[in-house]
DNA sequence: CTGTCGGCTTCGCGTAGAGCAGAACCAGTC
DNA sequence: GACTGGTTCTGCTCTACGCGAAGCCGACAG
């Protein structure tokens, strides 16, 4: 990533954009998580519950590996064509996994252990 | 937005990555609706209810008018931190938000007149 | 021990598009 | 006509999308 602008002056010009803050929330419980984090936590679920390499699901997307491992990671804003794509390559509607995305949100998750974020089992029966 | 890469050349270079496609999907019935598009009429249905203006929640939450009705007909792709900023304007948990686009994506809803494609209710009801 | 493989992650890059400001346009109301 | 609310257009800056190349790690064989 290059850096920010203004990057060696004063730091009194703010970046147009802010730069989008990676750190993952999960260790700051004070921190909301967002969208695109629990979304690639689900998408870990479903595809770790197919048994399916990361790989496979990405050509079957049409996505680079790379790429799929940071959207999964929730390091990367997928395009809405991007997730309909993974949502595809994972035989997952995109209701059902918009849903397991809510049900991940839900603050009474918070309290479960760190390993099992997101209720992919939702969104799995329904896939089924 | 710039001419993609080789515009003025022939056209068989193909862009390094693939142009969003915005055609509105509510003319095509055989195209999926994105999850941009149900967002954004989630949004807009939700400020409705609320008998906001646009520019009022845009304000609110930090994004600029033109922006904010960009999203809401889903012309455009917002961050996480921006939905969550929007969500917040609305006064609308991201649970709450992620819930109504699913109620909104469900197929049953295909069938209901295009005027009210966002189940909001939902949405309005867990947040009052 | 070394070498290979499989699965996933990291790094760096070109450019698409996010997000915005300013201006103009459109429709409805008074 | 003026005003309001929202949309569209244009052009801009520069962040970050999406990917190729390379790296990391664990497991396994010789």
């Amino acid at each position: 990533m290059r850096p920010p602008y203004g990057v060696g002056m004063a730091s009194s010009i703010p970046p147009l954009r802010p730069a989008i803050d990676r750190t993952a929330p999960e260790f700051s419980p004070v921190r909301e998580r967002l969208w695109r984090q629990v979304l690639g936590e689900c998408l870990r679920g479903i595809r770790h519950e197919r048994g399916e390499k990361l790989s496979e699901t990405a050509s079957r997307a049409g996505v680079s590996p790379q790429y799929l491992s940071e959207i999964e990671r929730g390091l990367k804003e997928p395009s809405s064509e991007m997730i309909a794509a993974v949502a595809g390559a994972l035989d997952v509607t995109l209701v059902d996994l918009t849903l397991a995305v809510a049900e991940s949100l839900r603050p009474a998750q918070h309290s479960v252990s760190r390993g099992a974020t997101c209720s992919a089992a939702t969104a799995y029966a329904l896939a089924a």
